[in-house]
DNA sequence: AGCTGTGGCAGGGAGG
DNA sequence: CCTCCCTGCCAC
């Protein structure tokens, strides 16, 4: 077994069989690609070169060994089992380096048994029928192992090789719409105006309809893809976009579109499962044997993770990463069917520069997760769509599997607790360090030794310390590496293992977890509480002043005897310490200033003038451009103690607003569609929804919405109060010459946003500060700003105006 | 068809 | 007015 290693072992002998999560693949069993079915009762097994002895092919080549069929006992849908003997229980497993179906079965050491039953052909739907299962009889899940196989993997496993060494093209599609509006493949007047393609070797190609009719590009498209043979087909929107509107107008011209490696046509998984009538438009594809990766979804993913995209146009998405060095004009859709007139070499240039984009993000995005297709039994496409605790369910699964174990059920509850977070000081404070504990729930995991109950052989802590220390391996070697490429792709590889070994507490609490286990959920918060109020205790101990504390970390302003970087890093090391050995305490962060608003709401000014705002009050994506610029520029204002310029920005901006001063973008609000239309209906319908104004305006200006698109709508009426899902027009629909918002409303906004200031100044100050009012002309001097305030422990923030019940004040100067 | 967790704030709608 | 419940978005 252990000749197949190409990597050198990590502190394994040579005689353990032992899991190695990231060095998987010591089975020759796990170097199985795909699995053919000759005849009934002959099945060829591929594996990659130079993995079994005995296989001689050239390298990177498939090939075959008769030598052995390896049968898997997973079962994919749990309800099939109910009833069943819980000690045959047992789950899909689905992935690169093993393949979809198979069987539960009784006696669980039958397994060329079921191999026979296999081949003999059951399937889901006898089984469903026949009502019951008998003892011995085992359940099919998947009785075509060839279809599985192109489906998953292609002809490449992808273990060992890089994102570079696969073949992967880009696609994009320029659409043309009749109306001016956005395309709809729907339309027989709306089509595909030029197909643009690219790949990893910098080969380029447009197909464009001047030359082709769209029915010529189709099929071309197709000879194209077949030709090149990729592994993977990117482009941004593909699932939303491009494939829904190839597989239409295919559709229209009645084209097949035989994508696959088998020369299967483009799949549809449609969820309403009527096959004759296919919903183009909120179907699932897939190509049998090629990755489809959406950069689309890729930034989505970003985004949750990582804050600060405002949207996901590619575009923009290319100027925030910075790599779209030469950009041509940017073609909205409005303009597309006039620039094809006029310049169609502009829609051209914007196609094919589309597509380098695509490549560039998905090189910048998509590493980490290609590294975890070659960790997890997912395909590469898979580990793209599918959650982390999915994920680290089948690396334990995989364990089980490979010692014959049976699996448990997921226990029924929910986890208790939570973590703590708690404000102690609000206001403005100077001199201010984070600190945070390091890898906080991990830490615990590992020097406590939590595992689910559930986890008889003890898989959970094996993966979570294995992935732990080839974190911390490939972040040493990346340090030492002064080769830029081998860095990124140490970087890539160890934060796609961060991302795994993060998500271990959250599948403790995971209710459809097979391996939860919500006592030790709770067990892991509440040792991550105790910790943060040690180094509260600790802080305060040694005169520090904690002004807000949140999970792992917490912000202070650390005792007057500690000056300067080192003392402060002395200090930390002081308070870590007091830590139980494995976990550890460091500096996050040094400010000059911080703004303390609420709990996880705050503002940091770092020692270079840079402000930082964290929080849902205080920054927002669905806040209007001039309420998040109003409440920036204020922070900025109160951290300077600019009283004058506080009040002359309020005066402005009141102004703009009562004249109509400004533009719709400024005013408008904008969400994310997070449902469809029809489930936005039904959820009206049963009452278990109110009207919400981004499907309203929508559902008014006949706009298709899907979930993931924003829609940018203004408030319209005359008094402050209105309704608002009935009194909005589309942010597109509003005209500067006769402004039709509603003026009362977004005053009212703007004094909203300044509220959440009054808690700086005695409130007689604040109506000054915030008020046009200036009869006696307005005063900077005689206003000051309150000192930071104490809140007790046990204190809620304050919710409204009275100041005098909070606490005590604190000396001024610390 | 997919699906890691809790805690917290703001704002809208509906009904008292 | 207030309270309750829901959604959206955010911090960790």
């Amino acid at each position: 077994m252990s000749k197949s290693r190409k990597r050198s072992d990590v502190g394994k002998t040579e005689s353990s069989a032992e899991y190695d999560p990231v060095l998987y693949g010591q089975s020759p069993l796990e170097h199985v690609v795909a699995v053919q079915q000759l005849t009934e009762a002959s099945v060829r097994l591929y594996v990659r070169e130079g993995s079994v002895p005995g296989a001689k092919d050239a390298i990177g080549r498939v090939t075959s060994s008769d030598a052995e069929f390896f049968p898997f006992f997973f079962l994919s849908s749990p309800v099939l089992l109910d009833g069943y003997s819980k000690r045959f229980w047992i789950k899909e497993l689905a992935g690169s380096n093993f393949f979809r179906y198979l069987v539960a079965f009784p006696r669980w050491n039958d397994m060329w048994e079921a191999i026979r039953f296999i081949l003999n052909g059951y399937n889901k739907s006898a089984l469903k029928r026949a009502g019951h299962f008998s003892e011995l009889e085992p359940l099919l899940i998947k009785p075509d192992p060839v279809t599985q196989y192109l489906l998953q993997s292609g002809t490449t496993l992808f273990k060992g090789l890089s994102l570079q060494e696969i073949h992967r093209v880009q696609l994009s599609l320029e659409t043309y719409s009749r109306t001016g509006k956005r395309s709809d493949a729907r339309k027989t007047d709306d089509r595909i105006l030029a197909i643009a393609l690219t790949d990893n070797h910098g080969w380029e190609e447009i197909l464009d309809s001047r030359k082709l009719t769209e029915e010529e590009m189709l099929r071309r498209f197709v000879h194209v893809i077949r030709e090149r043979n990729p592994d993977v087909i990117e482009g941004h929107d593909l699932f939303v976009h491009s494939l829904p509107y190839l597989a239409r107008r295919a559709d229209l011209l009645s084209i097949e579109l035989p994508l696959g490696r088998d020369e299967s046509d483009l799949k549809l998984f449609s969820p309403r499962g009527n096959p004759l009538e296919p919903d183009f438009e909120r179907a699932m594809f897939g190509i049998a044997g090629r990755h489809l990766i959406d950069t689309k979804a890729l930034a989505h993913s970003y985004s949750i993770s990582r804050r600060g995209l405002e949207h996901y146009g590619l575009r923009y998405l290319s100027q925030y990463f910075g790599f779209s060095t030469k950009s041509p004009p940017a073609i909205t859709n409005e303009q597309i069917a006039s620039a094809w007139a006029d310049q169609p070499n502009l829609v051209l240039a914007q196609a094919l520069q589309d597509c380098r984009d695509i490549r560039a993000l998905s090189d910048h995005l998509s590493p980490s997760y290609f590294f975890q297709a070659r960790m997890v039994p997912l395909s590469y496409e898979a580990v793209v769509r599918g959650g982390s605790a999915a994920k680290i369910e089948l690396m334990i699964l995989r364990e089980y599997i490979r010692q014959k174990h049976s699996v448990p059920k997921p226990e029924a509850g929910a986890q208790r607790t939570g973590a703590y977070t708690d404000v102690f000081i609000i206001g403005i404070v100077e001199n201010i360090l984070h600190a945070d504990i390091e890898s906080l729930y991990p830490s615990i995991m590992l020097t406590q030794e939590i595992k689910p109950a559930s986890d008889e052989l003890g898989a959970f802590q094996r993966l979570l310390l294995s992935l732990t220390t080839s974190r911390l391996d490939a972040k040493r070697r990346m340090n030492l590496s002064k080769n830029e490429n081998e860095r990124g792709a140490l970087d890539a590889f160890q934060s796609s293992l961060k991302v795994l070994i993060n998500s271990f507490y959250g599948y403790l609490g995971y209710p459809r977890g097979l391996f939860n286990d919500y006592e030790q959920a709770d067990c892991v918060t509440a040792s991550g509480q105790e910790l943060l109020r040690t180094i509260i205790r600790e802080v305060e101990l040694r005169n520090g002043k904690v002004i807000e504390a949140d999970t792992d970390g917490l912000y202070f302003v650390p005792p007057d005897n500690v000056r300067g970087e080192d003392q402060e890093l002395v200090f930390i090391d002081k308070l870590s310490s007091s830590l139980p050995s494995g976990i550890n305490l460091a500096l996050a962060g040094r400010y000059k200033k911080m703004l303390s608003y609420r709990k996880k709401n705050y503002a940091l000014l770092d020692h270079k003038n840079r402000l930082t705002i964290k929080g849902s009050s205080l920054i927002s994506r669905t806040l209007e451009r001039f309420s998040k610029n109003y409440i920036q520029i204020s922070i900025n204002h109160l951290l300077q103690e600019d009283i004058q310029g506080l009040h002359t920005l309020y005066v402005s901006l009141l102004q703009d607003i009562s004249q109509h001063r400004w533009d719709v973008i400024d005013f408008c609000r904008t969400e994310t569609i997070h449902d469809s239309m029809d489930e936005y209906d039904l959820g009206l319908s049963e009452g278990s929804r109110k009207p919400a104004a981004a499907y309203e305006v929508a559902r008014r200006a006949g706009l298709l919405i899907k979930p993931l698109d924003r829609v940018a709508y203004y408030v319209t009426g005359n008094h402050a109060s209105v309704k608002i899902a009935g009194n909005c027009k589309l942010a597109d629909e509003w005209e500067p010459n006769f402004p039709d918002e509603n003026t009362a409303y977004y005053i009212e906004r703007l004094n909203e946003c300044s509220r959440k200031f009054d808690l700086f100044f005695e409130p007689e100050d604040f109506k000054r500060v915030f008020s046009a009012d200036d009869l006696f002309g307005f005063n900077p001097e005689n206003i000051r700003m309150l000192k930071p305030r104490f809140l007790s422990q046990t204190e809620a923030p304050p919710a409204d105006d009275d100041a005098s019940e909070f606490g005590i004040w604190l000396d001024e100067g610390n």
